[in-house]
RNA sequence: UGGGGCGUCGCCAAGCGGCAAGGCACCAGGUUUUGAUCCUGGCAUUCAGAGGUUCGAAUCCUCUCGCCCCAGCCA
C-alpha cells in the first residue's frame, strides 16, 4: 500500500525518489514509468550500469515499469549488433523491461505528423542556411544570434519544402527543419533548434523509408509522452535541454506530459566512460573487442568475472545527486571482492611453477597418490569439500621459495632453505636442497614432509613460516592464465591534454601459458569464478575456456597487506 | 565577463535552523592452515571563503572564490 520504496537498507531517499514519492502521494501520476534510452552506437559501460540500475530500480521500488528504448535517430552511427549486445547486457544485469523493446524509430510517422503540426502553427520552418552559416547565425554565449533569412517563410512554402525533404529531393546538408523559438535566448538550445536533418542512410530498423531523421531534442520528450513515461531521468548535461523538452510537450498535442530530471553521471578514476573513445580503443585494436576483460563495458566486466550482483551493489552505493564527482575505482573493487569472497569457491593454481620433490614420500605414503580433503570455502561449510591429490612431485610458485635464510619470518612467510612451511590442506614440509640448471635457475627443490601434520599441528619445535599453495605435478593440469592490470595508468585518462591512448598501461595484459591448476578445474563451466588461494579471483573465460584448454582470467587480486 | 548546474574528511556522501550519519581508502590491534576473510578501535570543534540574521547556522540572507556543462545538421 505504501508508496515508499521497498528498500531494506537505511539508505536515505535520494532527490528523485523524493519527487516520485510526492508525485505518487499527491496523485500526480497513477503509476511510475521510467525508461532506459540508449543509442545503439556502442556497447554499454559502467556509467550506463548506473543509469540502468537507477531507472529499473526506481520502477521496481515503486511498483512501476521501466521500458528499454533505443534512441535510434542517427542511422549513420548505429547498428543491429549494438542493439543485440545492449539487450543482453541489460538482461544479464538482472533487469526485465516492460513489454517489447521500443525504438524511437517506431514513432517516426508520428514525429513527422507533429513536425507538420508545428509548421502549420507557424512554429517551425525549413532553413537553407549551410552548417557553417547556421553556426554563425547562432551567435555566441554572450552575443545573441540573428534570425535566419528563411525564418519568415510561409506555412505553405514550409509544407512544400518539408515534403520535398522527406521525398529525398535535397542533398544531405542542404536544409533542415527548425523550430521557431528565440535566436536571442540565453539558452543556446532555444536558438531555433534543429528538428529534422537529411541523412541518406539505410536505417537498421526502417530501412530506406526515411531520408530525414529527427534530432534528439525533437524525439526524446515525445517518445516519453507516447510511452507514458512519467519520470524521464537523464544526466546533468541535458539540464539545458529541459526548457526545449518542455517546449515541445507544450506545443504539440502529445498524449501525456512527462518530466525530465537530471542526475550526475558516474565518473571513475583510471577509467573512461565515453562510448566514442571506447570505440576508438576497439577500432585501433588497443583491446580485443568491446568485451575485452580490460574494458569498462558491461560485457567486458562480465568477461573479466565481475558478477551482475556486485555491479548492482556498486551502483546502489552511488549517490543519485546533482554533484559531479569522481568515484575511486577502489570503491568498485570493494564490491567485486565482497561478492567474490562470499561466493567464489577456493581452489589452488600455481602461476609460476617450480617443481618440488618430496624425498621421503614413500616412507610415509604407500600409494602414489594420497587424497587430501580441502574445504571449498573456509567460512562456509555448506559449499562442501573437494579432493586434492598429493603426490611425490608437486609444483609451488617460484616466488614462494627462497634460498636466503636471512629473510625475517615476519617479512617472508614462505618456504626458505632448511626451514618449514605448511602446504595448504596438506603436510608441513622442509626444504632440504635445490638442484639448479646450467643457467643458475632452480630445476627442482628437494624437500621432506613432516608426518602426521595433515590437519594437525607439527611437533614442538617445528615452526612453519607460513602456508603456501601447491598443485600435484602428475595429477594437476596445465592452464593458460591471463593477468590484467588497469587499462590506463593515469588517474584521469580522459582529462587534460593528450589522447586517451597516451595513457594506456603498456602491459595491461600478460598471458601465462605454463600454469598448473588442481584437477577438476578444467571442467568448470565458462564464467565460473574461483578464488585461487593467495593469488586472487579468477574466472573461466566466457569464450575460450574448455576442458582441453583451460583459460582463466584474473578478475581481481586479493587485498594485499604485505 | 550570457545561461544552466555544483561546492560537507584523501574519495563518494547523509544532513534542509538545534549542536557533523554511513561507505571506500588509510592507520593501530586481535583471530586465522589464504600476508585473504572476519573482529575491535582510530580517522571533519568543522561544512569553499568573508560578512550578516538568530539564544543557536553546514542548513536562512549578502558578497566573493572555485569546479562542471552549453556555440554538432551527435545523443
Amino acid at each position: 500500500m505504501s508508496n515508499k520504496p521497498a528498500v531494506t537498507d537505511t539508505t536515505p531517499e535520494n532527490f528523485i525518489e523524493a519527487i516520485i514519492s510526492k508525485d505518487l502521494s499527491e496523485g500526480n501520476v497513477p503509476k511510475v514509468i521510467t525508461r532506459f534510452p540508449p543509442e545503439p552506437n556502442g556497447y554499454l559501460h559502467i556509467g550506463h550500469a548506473k543509469a540502468i540500475c537507477l531507472n529499473f530500480g526506481l520502477a521496481e521500488s515503486f511498483n512501476g515499469e521501466c521500458n528499454l528504448r533505443f534512441d535510434d535517430t542517427n542511422p549513420a552511427k548505429e547498428n543491429q549488433d549494438y542493439i543485440d549486445a545492449i539487450q543482453e547486457d541489460v538482461r544479464w544485469l538482472g533487469f526485465t523491461w516492460a513489454g517489447n523493446v521500443r525504438y524511437a524509430s517506431d514513432y517516426f510517422d508520428q514525429f513527422y505528423a507533429w513536425a507538420l503540426h508545428l509548421i502549420n502553427n507557424g512554429d517551425a520552418y525549413v532553413c537553407h542556411l549551410s552548417p557553417s552559416e547556421s553556426s554563425e547565425y547562432r551567435g555566441w554565449a554572450t552575443t545573441p544570434g540573428k534570425d535566419s533569412p528563411y525564418r519568415s517563410r510561409s506555412v505553405a512554402e514550409n509544407l512544400e519544402l518539408i515534403e520535398s525533404m522527406r521525398a529525398g529531393e535535397f542533398d544531405e546538408g542542404a536544409c533542415v527543419l527548425r523550430a521557431k523559438i528565440d535566436m536571442a535566448s540565453s539558452n543556446m538550445n532555444l536558438r531555433d533548434p534543429i528538428l529534422y536533418r537529411i541523412r541518406k542512410e539505410i536505417h537498421h530498423q526502417t530501412g530506406d523509408k526515411w531520408c530525414i531523421y529527427p534530432s534528439y531534442d525533437f524525439a526524446h520528450g515525445q517518445e516519453d509522452a507516447i510511452e507514458g513515461v512519467t519520470h524521464s531521468i537523464c544526466t546533468l548535461e541535458f539540464a539545458d535541454h529541459r526548457p526545449l523538452y518542455n517546449w515541445f510537450i507544450e506545443h504539440l498535442p502529445v498524449p501525456a506530459t512527462p518530466h525530465q530530471y537530471e542526475f550526475g553521471r558516474l565518473h571513475l578514476n583510471y577509467t573512461i566512460t565515453s562510448k566514442r573513445k571506447l570505440k576508438l580503443l576497439v577500432d585501433e585494436e588497443h583491446v580485443v573487442g568491446w568485451d575485452d576483460p580490460r574494458m569498462p563495458t558491461i560485457a567486458g566486466m562480465r568477461r573479466r568475472g565481475y558478477s551482475a550482483k556486485a555491479l548492482r551493489n556498486f551502483c546502489q552505493s552511488l549517490a543519485v545527486a546533482k554533484t559531479d564527482g569522481i568515484v575511486d575505482v577502489a570503491q568498485l573493487e570493494f564490491f567485486i571482492r565482497e561478492d567474490l569472497n562470499e561466493n567464489a569457491p577456493r581452489a589452488m593454481c600455481v602461476l609460476d611453477p617450480v617443481k618440488i620433490v618430496i624425498n621421503n614420500f614413500e616412507q610415509y605414503i604407500s600409494e602414489s597418490v594420497q587424497s587430501m580433503t580441502a574445504a571449498c570455502h573456509p567460512n562456509n561449510a555448506a559449499m562442501g569439500d573437494r579432493t586434492l591429490p598429493f603426490t611425490r612431485e608437486l609444483y609451488i610458485d617460484r616466488a614462494d621459495f627462497s634460498e636466503d635464510t636471512s629473510l625475517s619470518r615476519k617479512k617472508f612467510k614462505r618456504l626458505v632453505m632448511g626451514e618449514y612451511v605448511r602446504l595448504r590442506s596438506a603436510y608441513v614440509i622442509k626444504a632440504e636442497a635445490v638442484t639448479k640448471n646450467s643457467d643458475g635457475s632452480i630445476d627442482f627443490i628437494s624437500a621432506s614432509l613432516v608426518p602426521n601434520t595433515v590437519g594437525d599441528n607439527p611437533p614442538e619445535g617445528i615452526k612453519p613460516r607460513g602456508v603456501i599453495h601447491w598443485v600435484s605435478a602428475s595429477e594437476g593440469e596445465q592452464a593458460e592464465i591471463r593477468l590484467y592490470k588497469r587499462l590506463f595508468d593515469h588517474e584521469s585518462p580522459d582529462g587534460g591534454d593528450g589522447e586517451v591512448t597516451d595513457h594506456l598501461t603498456p602491459d595491461s595484459m600478460t598471458v601465462l601459458n605454463d600454469c598448473w591448476i588442481e584437477p577438476g578445474l578444467a571442467y568448470a563451466s565458462p564464467e565460473t569464478a574461483f578464488q585461487f588461494e593467495r593469488e586472487g579471483y579468477f574466472v573461466a573465460d566466457r569464450w575460450e575456456h574448455s576442458s582441453t584448454r583451460p583459460v582463466f582470467n584474473l578478475t581481481i587480486g586479493l587485498r594485499d597487506s604485505k
